[in-house]
DNA sequence: GCCAACGTTGGC
DNA sequence: GCCAACGTTGGC
């Protein structure tokens, strides 16, 4: 099993918006990454672990645990000539981005970058490292342990 | 709004 | 394949 931070836009997809969607599950539609394209494509298996990370807003940080409920499949926007996501080199035929779906399992406390910063067991994270600007990075074992300890969320009794 | 850092594009 | 120009991300 892997662990995984993913950033999405308050103001696009929030937390608080998946938990109000069926099955508290939602499409990560948009990522237009080859790096964060393969972590979906290549990497992330149903069930691996996930930390929701709120970017671009007032107070950047984690603010959810989730799972991956959906191995990859292509990403719907890319062909819809109206999203802002469009890409005119996709086709169906010849799909070029794809999204899992994420199931969110608890809203936590806002574990803010500053906070994050602040421990230096936490000082390798990929997110936090000078000039990251991939929306989806692994997170080591460690890290996500650390991480729920401080949000005291059990992922074993989820 | 600024801007550092990084990814992508496209001419050569 | 190189690399300059441009576009995007995302914290501040």
């Amino acid at each position: 099993m892997k662990y995984w931070l993913m950033k999405s836009e308050p103001s696009e997809v929030s937390v608080e918006d998946v938990l109000a969607m069926p099955n508290q599950t939602v499409e990560w539609f948009g990522v237009r990454n080859y790096q964060a394209r393969n972590f979906m494509l290549r990497e992330m298996q149903v069930g691996d672990g996930v930390l929701f990370y709120h970017s671009s807003c007032a107070q950047p940080g984690i603010v959810g645990v989730a799972r991956i409920a959906r191995a990859a499949q292509p990403d719907m926007t890319q062909f819809d000539p109206e999203s802002h996501y469009f890409d005119p080199r996709s086709s169906a035929d010849k799909p070029r981005w794809f999204c899992v779906a994420v199931k969110v399992e608890r809203k936590t406390r806002c574990l803010d970058l500053v906070t994050l910063r602040r421990d230096p067991d936490l000082a390798q994270m990929r997110v936090l490292a000078k000039g990251n600007r991939l929306s989806i990075t692994p997170v080591a074992a460690v890290e996500w342990e650390r991480i729920l300890a401080y949000l005291g969320v059990d992922w074993e009794t989820l």
